[in-house]
Formats: structure tokens, sequence, C-alpha cells
RNA sequence: GGUCGCGUAGCUCAGCUGGAUAGAGCAUCUGCCUUCUAAGCAGACGGUCACAGGUUCGAAUCCUGUCGCGAUCACCA
């Protein structure tokens, strides 16, 4: 049991044996630097079964605390907190129950429901950008803190490849292209495939100004434009099964895929599953049908089936075109009830998707409860803000995005030109500083994304955004670092009892962090957001960074303060190593 | 216009299940390298928590309204 829940037990009983009195719960805070203590209660919330000053009242429980409990060791009243402090002891015992458990804050795997998370989900016909590269940390982070939370997760994604977009991909491939592949050039694939589309709507733009100056109105050029006329047609051509569309169809996308794979590797995130619409929209439609029967849907004169949610406060919403085709919404019903199907031990999921659809997912969710399904009421939306340049929106017509690939190198390169700088890696083979660069430049702009909460919109200046101080991502790296370094000098016998050594305000700073650790984990799995987790490994990091510098380990201390100042660095230094493993953030033994 | 989200130091952000004097980093200024990495540490400066009401012993935090910014309200995905 930890710290806080213990004291509360002891609160309890100090309230009914003092006052008669039963309370429903205590509440803790840390004790503020200022006053002496390590938790403080407060008494306020106590007034309402208690009567009395709560300066008062804060005395007699804290004397009752002091005399009755071994932990407790002394305490101080200030207005209405009650600070407490405790003995050494129990830091040592907490120290050294945990010291040697490398996977600390780690919840054993519960007997639970299995989770499914869905991130990144692109289009075929363009590569990822930054964008893709929030929505994929973010649902990566989320994805393994609810695996270190305890529970079952499946990590998957839906690709859109179908539909107009790759159809202008594959026309211009054919038309201005001479037979290029990803080989042929050395391109990557989704960058080959990308070309074509920026080609296509170059011809696009032209046919539509020539269309314009012969007098059309320009609603109508973008209509008539013959270069679109024919991505249309192929577009049908696809639907109804063309062999030759469907060949240069399959054969472009896996180009893509390859592109995306090697990216997702880049960037350090994995799969365990992956859906294509092409795959699910079928599926959709017979729900669609399956609901029409059972009066969730309704058809319309026209032929369009809708569903009515303005008694919940929205609007109708369309699941099925007049012509029968299925839209977005009836893709992701059939995509939902697929994953059920394939993983019948998930009892809920995640989306990570853009704010811009946070209503179509509100829609979306209870269609699925409308439809009777009992994990519809388990499924959530991690909706994120924009990701903003200091230009303006990124627009992919307009060149402004930022490339993904793109993005990860500048990143290295800047933790290159960094660290050669200070000479920091004098002396390391060519491989072993490549793989340093990337491990740094990396966890710069994991941290640098993760840290905001997913909800705001972010402002990334691709120039100026990687900061190697203060609180970023390679300064938490560092520490870990540091704390290797520490390791390497010394040679212990690790197995020494720590039972009688001396504790130093500092040291108790750190371990009362370290604590902490499990409930962070916990508080970040049940928000869905990682950005309390790197405030933790933060805080972490610059507590210990103050101790490191204060305390000589090397110097003529005892043999066990010695020992007890290396495990506790070996601690600290593994949980930023767990801390930052959730995250998907990498730290080098080196730096 | 309806709905949803955001608004905290010059800048980038924490804090939000209500608790003490609202915290970090960057920037500016002052100190600290003969000892394990100074990519660091210690300190100073910097705030009408958008605004106005309300709830309460107590509000950055909860409620209502106003203003500002953004998203969304497609037989696009």
């Amino acid at each position: 049991m930890n710290l806080q829940d213990t004291l509360e037990l002891h609160v309890k009983a100090a309230v009914k044996t003092l006052f008669k009195a039963e309370l429903e719960s205590v509440e803790f805070q840390a004790t503020r630097k200022e006053f002496a203590g390590d938790i403080t209660v407060v008494v306020f919330p106590m007034l309402r079964v208690v009567k009395g000053n709560p300066a008062v009242i804060g005395e007699q429980v804290g004397q009752y605390l002091q005399d009755n409990v071994d932990m407790v060791k002394g305490f101080n009243v200030v207005k209405g907190f009650l600070n407490i402090e405790i003995d050494d002891s129990h830091y040592i015992n907490f120290f050294n129950a945990i010291k040697d458990k490398e996977d600390y804050g780690f919840a054993e795997l519960k007997d639970d429901k299995a989770v499914m998370v869905e991130y990144s989900s692109p289009n075929t016909n363009k590569p990822l950008h930054l964008g893709h590269v929030r929505n994929v940390l973010l649902g990566y982070s989320v994805s393994e803190i609810l695996k270190a939370s305890g529970k079952k997760v499946y990590k998957t994604q839906i690709i859109n490849d179908r539909g107009i977009h790759i159809c202008k991909s594959m026309l211009a491939w054919q038309r201005f292209g001479n037979g290029e592949t990803p080989e042929s050039t050395g391109l990557k694939g989704d960058k080959l495939v990308g070309n074509y589309y920026v080609q296509f709507d170059k011809a696009y733009k032209k046919e539509i100004s020539e269309l314009i100056s012969k007098g059309q109105p320009e609603d109508e050029a973008k209509k008539n434009a013959p270069i679109l006329l024919e991505a249309q047609d192929m577009l049908r051509k696809w639907e109804a099964g063309d062999k030759e569309v469907v060949a240069l169809w399959e054969k472009m996308n896996n180009w893509v895929y390859d592109g995306f794979e090697e990216t997702y590797k880049a960037i350090g995130v994995d799969f365990d599953k992956y859906y294509y619409e092409s795959q699910t929209y079928l599926l959709g439609k017979e729900f669609i049908a399956e609901g029409l029967k059972t009066g969730v849907f309704y058809k319309k004169d026209d032929g369009s089936v809708w569903c009515d949610l303005t008694e919940d406060g929205l609007d109708e919403k369309i699941v099925l075109r007049a012509d029968g085709t299925a839209v977005y919404m009836t893709q992701d019903i059939g995509t939902a009830i697929q994953r059920i199907k394939d993983y019948p031990d998930v009892g809920g999921m995640v989306y990570t998707v853009g704010n811009e659809q946070d209503y179509h997912f509100k829609v979306l969710f209870l269609i699925l409860k409308k439809l009777g399904f009992d994990w519809a009421k388990n499924l959530y939306h991690l909706s994120y803000g924009m990701v903003d340049l200091p230009s303006g929106k990124m627009k992919s017509r307009e060149g402004t995005v930022v490339d993904a690939d793109d993005l990860i190198q500048e990143m290295t390169d800047t933790a290159q030109q960094i660290a050669d700088e200070k000479g920091k890696l004098d002396g390391y083979s060519y491989d072993e500083k490549k793989e340093i660069y990337k491990i740094i430049g990396l966890g710069a702009l994991k941290y640098q994304i993760l840290k905001v909460d997913p909800k705001k919109r972010i402002l990334f200046d691709p120039m100026e955004s990687i900061d190697f101080n203060g609180d970023s991502g390679p300064f938490v790296q560092m520490i870990y670092v540091r704390t290797r370094a520490i390791l390497r000098k010394v040679d212990f016998d690790y197995n020494v009892p720590l039972g009688t050594v001396k504790i130093h305000e500092k040291e108790k700073e750190l371990i009362k962090h370290i604590q902490l650790f499990p409930e962070v984990i916990q508080h970040s799995a049940e928000n869905y957001n990682p950005s309390a987790i790197i405030n933790y490994a933060y805080d972490l990091a610059k507590e210990y960074s103050s101790y490191y510098q204060l305390v000589p380990i090397l110097g003529a201390d005892k043999q066990e303060e010695k020992i007890f100042r290396v495990q506790l660095s070996k601690t600290v230094g593994q949980t930023i190593k767990n801390a930052f493993s959730v995250l998907g953030i990498d730290v080098p033994e080196r730096m």
C-alpha cells in the first residue's frame, strides 16, 4: 500500500477516536517546500463532519498520528494544513523494495477486456506529414501507456486505400510517367506516388484556367476539366472491378505501403493489425440494411438512407447514398464491427483522429449504440488539435506541409550539429554517432509534441523547435546518461543492506518522486494523455540534476552511504527509462 | 447563426476530481567548471490565470453570460 492510502486509514481512525465522526475521504497534497514535512492533510474538508477551528483540529489529529503511527515522525499545522513528517525508515524500506525492480511502475496484465487503439490512418496518395507525426506519437504512446497500466492492447490503423485521390495519382502516373517505379527512381514509394498526385493537380489547374479563358465559369470549369472526368471514370472502373485498373491500384498502393512502413520504422512505432477501407465498407452496407429492418435507419424517397439523431440533440445523418454507394460513415460502421469480429476479446476502442472530426465520431458512436453493440459504450475519440506552422496552416496543395521523413532527418542533423560543436562524441565510431544523433533528434521531436495537451493546437516552428536545453527530451535523456556514467565509474557490491543509512533531504525528494510513478501511469492511461508522464520525467530529471551536482559520489563517504547513492542513481535512471519507454522515446546509453 | 474546443509571464507550455504566496523552460540579468558529461546548477526579473457575474470557509480550476481565436454543421474522406 502506498503512503497516502496508509495515512488515509490512520487519519480516519484518528478522527473517529477523537471526534466520533466518520470521514468519507481525506484530502492530501505534497507539502510545499517552505514548510517542514513530506505530505499534507487538508483539514478544511473535515469541517463538514467535525465542527471546530481547523487549526485546532489539525493539531489534535497531528498529535494522534505522532503518538500512534510509527512512520509519523513529527507534524506542524499552518492554518488549515496539517504537515506531516515521515520517518526516514519508510523511505528506506520503500527504496529497498523497488531498487532492483527493473519494471517498476508497470502494472501486471489484468484479466480485463482488451483495448484496440487506432492511429495514423493515412490516405494512400501522398506521404506522411507533421500532422501524421502528432497522430502517430499520440496513438502509439497511449497504446503503450494503456499496456503499462495493465491492459491488453491491439494497435491498428484504417488505411484509406480507395477513392478518387488514388485514382488521380494513378492517372498521372499513366499519362505523365514512363513506367517509373521506386526501384528505377530510387524514391520511396509514397514519395513517388505523391509526386504524381502533385502532377495531377498541376495539370488539373492548367485545364481549369484554359476552360475559364474559353469563357466557362470557374465552378463549371472545375467540374468539366477533362483530366478530372478521366479520373472519375477510372474510379468507376475500379468499383466495377476492371482488371487493369485494379492491378495498377494494387501496385501503386503497395509502393505507398512500403514507403509508410519505412517512416513508421524510423519513428519507432508499429501496428498489430491493418484494416483497409476497401475491405470493410461492404460490411458497413450489410449493417445499414440490418438497421433499416430494425428501424434504426430510414429510407428517403430518393433511396438514400439516413439516421435520425435529432432526439439526441444532433442532426440527421446520411449513412448510404441514393445510388447505394458507401459514405465515410458506412465504412466506419463496417470497420468497427469487423474489428470486434476479428478480436472478440476487445471491449473498447480508441480512435486517434484530429479534432475536426469530433462531430463525426460523436455520431458514429451513437449509431453503433443504436445498433445495439454493447462495446459501443467504450469507444473513445482521442481528439487532438491541429499542428500549425508560423507561416500559417499546413496545406498539401500549397506545398506548405512538413514532410515526416524530412522532419526526422532535420532533427537528426540538428542533433549532430549541436553534438559536434560541443565535441561530446569524439572518439565514437561513425555508426555509433549516427545512432546517437537519431535517438537525440527523435527524442527532441517526440518530447516536444507529446508534452502539449492533445486537445490543444500546437504551433510548430521547424527551424527553432529543437531545444536541447531546459524542458526538453535531450535534457531528460542526458540525466539518464549521467546515471549510467556513475554506474560505470563505481564498482561496489550492491548487496550490502541499506537499513542504517541516514537519508538526506535531496535523496528523500528523489524517493518521493519515484514513488509517484505508478500513479502517473494510471492517471495518464485514464485520461489518454501522455503529457503527465512527460512532466513527471522532467521533474524527476530536474530533481536528480540538482542532487547530482551536490553529492560527490566518489568522495570519502562511508561505504554504505556510497552504495545507497549509487543505487539511488540507478533507480532514478531506470525510472526515467521506463517513463520514456511507455512514450516511445529511446534513451541512449551514452551521449 | 447552431454545436464543440481553446484563451495562464514578452514567447512556448504545466497546473484544472476547488485548497497555502499560480509553476517550469526560453529570453534578459547575477553567480558557479582541479573531482563521476557545464547539453548543467543556484539565484534575480517577469502574472488583472481573456472579461463580468454566481456557487463556497476558499475559484486559474465548477456554473452562467460576454469577448477573442479555431474547428464543425457535405449524397468529401
